[in-house]
DNA sequence: TTGAAAGCGGTACCAC
DNA sequence: GTGGTACCGCTTTCAA
């Protein structure tokens, strides 16, 4: 019932505990082949397991991360995770998930838990939040971090410093909304995120500056508040059905919105993309299966988490200098959710 | 530089470190008013932060599980692993989630880091895999789990024994096809998952038995191959679109591929449910977004998580017998992707 | 009420 | 080549 200690491999192999790590751990100390062979088969007999916790305390690194991430169910986290873990695995870390629905305080108190772990590294996936006072608590958790070598990177902008991989969320909104003006729609709406989100106030200015760079007018009245959640596409999807003057296109700033929309813009008796050219932003699985299938401006979200783990790893071994950023291109998925204004495809109904 | 320990905050606040141990852990060992306030006070200015890993290493306990899941990029499991997250938050347990791919051997490593680690316990939240020397392996290394006092629970049948949390897949199934020949159908196509599982085991079984129990004889061509993803739904379109006699009803045995089907039908031209009724299994948000929305048997996906947490925690605390099971109910979802046949409603085209 | 000391299971430095 | 031993940072008897 007692577990079994490296005392016991030693004991059961007539050497030394300091033998038998140096076998196990494949130290580059010399052991001679007998010994060698004896420890491993005492080990093997023992069914011996080394207790990861015990060697992190002495050698100050647990191979444990942390992500934080809003909700493992989001397809746009869920992705991410993915990537993340990916290279984790190949590396031997192990990943704990942290769920935050962007919380400040849980996503506060994850951090002080992980880091009484001592883990190796946290990930940030989801949007800063543009809170000062939480910026600062957040920082505040970080200077722990770093204090004992761990590290931190970031998926996205945050008002605390770290390394970062990142998409040009403003550029991405720029490309979306350029792409619609070239189908010839003037009348774009928008269907926002979260305010306090620092990704939401990106996107929602490449918005505005899209529009104004084509010289076209803003309306305030076509700007939707959503929370990057399903239901809150369907709400703006009455909205927009409830407008005077309706947009003859409407950019949804993720995906899971402008599905939710494509939803009930349908239900409400409108067709897509004859009556209105609708698009999302981040290309999920779903967004092929809806019909009309979802035009998008998709971004590399596994490669945010895997890339973002890679450079953990890299930022450990000092291979990468630390507060640095890397951005990822987006790119333009059309499908048919989108038709240029006035053609036979926006026609024919 | 140097991390601040028990001993730091012990000098500071002029005590012994047992002391500031017991006041930092409201230990009912008493102790002075003003003693504690010093502690406090310390460990404040301080900023400590107690070692979460000499802490587990003392009390045989990490407050860390682990939970082995096929992909986290799968809605199934995404939801799982949330109900799991949520509740193990709430009891301040932290979770490391495992992608496996259901690949035995990532599985099986998986478990041996799990356990060295020394986590308090594992949920397998994937069906089990109907291997035999893999099943061994698993039930070997969960030994060494149950010798340290570890637990384990799976959220679906294993060739193992431990506590389960289940739905009844044959039954899942046999529902599903009752509702679909109550509809009038008669030749009822099944898109299967990979045989060594478990759970395709199970559910292909309630699909044989239902059309049995019916009197419907059972025609292998119209059991297609899967593998529970998207693709494989669409394959299994044109699998079914190039039967000489074609079914009236399509049953996926998950939702992923019922969707994947359902676009792979439509890109044939075959509309649902006028042509073919179509139904899934899970419930996953996408099944009410796509079109027409998908009819399918709700799974309790987040209930399985949070129940298996739960009983997890319970189970540590002897609350719980080992080995029992338990299952939760599933229910009928009935959206337009099945009409009866030769109604109004199915013939309308 | 308070504290000294024996571990928990390893690693790594230093002798031999 | 091999082994002794001082920690890593905490909890928990056992005494005082």
């Amino acid at each position: 019932m007692d577990m079994v200690s490296i005392i016991d491999v030693a004991k059961k192999a007539n050497v030394s505990i300091t033998t038998v790590s140096r076998v196990l751990n494949g130290s580059p100390h010399p052991v001679s082949e007998e010994t060698r062979a004896r420890v491993l088969e005492a080990a093997e007999a023992l069914n011996f397991s080394p207790s990861a916790l015990a060697q992190a305390m002495v050698t100050r690194a647990t191979r444990i991360i942390g992500v934080i991430i809003g909700d493992a169910m989001d397809p746009y986290f869920a992705t991410i995770v993915r990537g993340v873990e990916d290279v984790a695995r190949r590396h031997g870390y192990l990943v704990i998930v942290c769920n935050s629905d962007r919380v400040p305080e849980i996503e506060l108190q994850y951090l002080h838990t992980l880091d009484s772990y001592r883990v190796d590294g946290v990930i940030f996936a989801g949007g800063g939040l543009t809170d000062d006072k939480y910026g600062r608590q957040v920082g505040q958790a970080l200077e722990a971090f770093y204090n004992r070598g761990a590290v931190c990177v970031s998926l996205a902008k945050h008002l605390f410093s770290s390394f970062s991989v990142l998409v040009d969320n403003e550029q991405v909104v720029k490309d979306a909304v350029h792409y619609l003006i070239s189908l010839g729609h003037r009348s774009i709406a928008y269907i926002s995120g979260p305010a306090l989100l620092t990704t939401t106030q990106l996107r929602l200015s490449g918005y505005k500056s899209a529009l104004e760079a084509h010289g076209l007018p803003l309306k305030p009245e076509l700007i939707i508040d959503g929370d990057y959640k399903y239901e809150s596409g369907r709400r703006a999807a009455e909205a927009i059905m409830a407008l005077p003057a309706k947009p003859t296109a409407v950019l949804a700033s993720n995906d899971l919105m402008g599905i939710g929309c494509l939803v009930g813009l349908r239900e409400a008796g409108c067709h897509v993309p004859q009556d209105i050219s609708l698009m999302g932003i981040d290309d999920i699985a779903t967004a092929q299966a809806v019909d009309p299938p979802l035009t998008t401006m998709a971004l590399p979200l596994y490669d945010l988490g895997s890339i973002g783990m890679e450079s953990l790893i890299k930022l450990r071994s000092h291979e990468l200098a630390d507060h640095e950023a890397l951005t990822l291109a987006h790119r333009l998925i059309i499908r048919r959710s989108t038709a240029a204004l006035g053609t036979e495809e926006a026609m024919k109904r």
